[in-house]
DNA sequence: CGGGCTTTTGACGTCGATCAAATTCGGTGG
DNA sequence: CCACCGAATTTGATCGACGTCAAAAGCCCG
């Protein structure tokens, strides 16, 4: 697949929902590729924003550092979604440390050259606009989820969006290590580990990366899920999948993967 | 002063910055004026947004409510600024509720108006993505300083701020009754006052509502903040000024008021 | 001067982090 | 196939930060 054949397939994609094919083609043509191994940092908060960040393929997180050391994990990105917009937009330093958690492939778009696109292109901006509420959104439920919930309750509020995305399926797979899901949650490992075994006594057990529910309702009651609110965050914390089509097939199914939360 | 008149001096404040005059008499034509007193609901969590909300004056407060009654703060807006935003663009439920913290005056633009206007006016999108994007880069501060510092240090970052934003005072004046601060900063009033005993250890004098800071410096460090991210949040916690101008008088000095972060 | 407050202080209890040690798991080389 | 190493995970003990409950000061005002 060449790179232009492959700029046409991002810009079908849901996050560029609504873009004209030939803006879209402007948006991205002094875009670059950029691919880069797990576990590499692409930039550090602090710095001052130089490329809109386009994750097309693995994983990002986004962390905050503090002058000790100690770390938050703000957000996980998954394909195929924009990041850090924010700063881009306001062109301020970067709040947070951008990481691969997978090998990832991305696309860098200039941010000089996105902000005159913004100018030119009304469309573009209610795209990014939509983007950027919803990753607003996902960090509302996140101070809600760390301020009002134990790490019990995250644990089992995860696990049940796990659950329902899968259609009500009372076994889930774990999509990563334990090591990395606590720090996705915003725990040690310890205690993620101690989180489990609070949880068996409401009927989730656990061997590896399998966990079985044996109630869903009875989780969702312990965790103090809230369906108006809660559940809406589900694909937030969907293991990620495939998005970006072999080149041989058509775009797939659009199990809302466009953006980070919807 | 006549409702007319007040439009154009919203108009000219620094969140429609870069809005044509006459297509934000458009935007503003259909919206309400609404006046409350401090304490009021705006909107409860979970309700279909049906206006976007623009605090002229007073102070309003977003937060989160879980099952048990158990609440965080999520946001306090300032005048002039614009909240609820990222829900009235993806149209979905609220995630927070809204109440007033003093009398206040908003004015609400429906949702279904914005959105139209939205497509006609390019100038809109990127304003509106502006405030949005300051608003994003607010939360990502706010879990930071939850996650990352201990409410002693919570506090003195916010007198730090305080006192910064008068040019480097040493004495200043909390802006709220401590019961409100504490609400606001995330802890009990019981812990707000061991936070400010606490900081007696690293010269902070505190009575009633009159605080002086022996040494700006070692309180900085004290509280870690880091200069290139936790200065730029001042203006998010700085109390209110009076920002509408009388009808007799000019804009008033631009003091970075438009919104919620600079 | 005496309620009815806010604010402070002290005594717990809970949650989560940390340190240390035990245990399990996955793969490796013999 | 099996013993073995290193990493991941679990468990236990302990600590610090905060919330809660209760009681003691302070304060404001009538």
């Amino acid at each position: 697949m060449t790179p232009v054949d492959e700029l046409d397939l991002v810009l079908q994609l849901p996050l560029f929902d609504g873009l004209e094919p030939e803006s879209g083609r402007r948006l991205l043509g002094p875009s670059l590729h950029c691919e880069a191994q797990a576990g590499v940092n692409l930039f550090q908060q602090g710095e001052r924003p130089e490329y809109l960040h386009v994750l097309i393929e693995g994983a990002v997180e986004l962390r905050c550092v503090d002058p000790t050391g100690h770390e938050v994990v703000v957000e996980v990105v998954r394909p195929v979604d924009c990041f850090i917009l924010a700063a881009v937009v306001t062109d301020a330093p970067y709040l947070m440390t951008a990481r691969t958690l997978e090998h990832s492939r991305l696309l860098l778009i200039p941010a000089g050259h996105l902000r005159e696109e913004l100018y030119r292109q009304p469309a573009l901006s209610l795209v990014l606009l939509g983007s950027l509420a919803r990753h607003y959104r996902a960090l509302v439920r996140q101070i809600k989820d760390l301020k009002l919930r134990t790490s019990a309750e995250r644990v089992g509020a995860f696990l049940l969006c796990l659950a329902l995305d899968q259609g009500g399926a009372t076994t889930v797979e774990l999509p990563y290590r334990k090591r990395v899901l606590a720090d996705r949650m915003g725990m040690t490992p310890e205690n993620l580990s101690r989180a489990f075994a609070r949880l068996r006594e409401c009927g989730v057990q656990n061997q590896g990366s399998h966990v079985v529910i044996e109630d869903l309702e009875r989780l969702a009651e312990y965790c103090r899920m809230d369906t108006a609110i809660d559940r809406v965050e589900a694909a937030l914390r969907v293991p990620a999948q495939q998005v970006l089509p072999d080149s041989s097939e058509s775009v797939p199914p659009s199990r809302a993967q466009g953006t980070t939360d919807t």
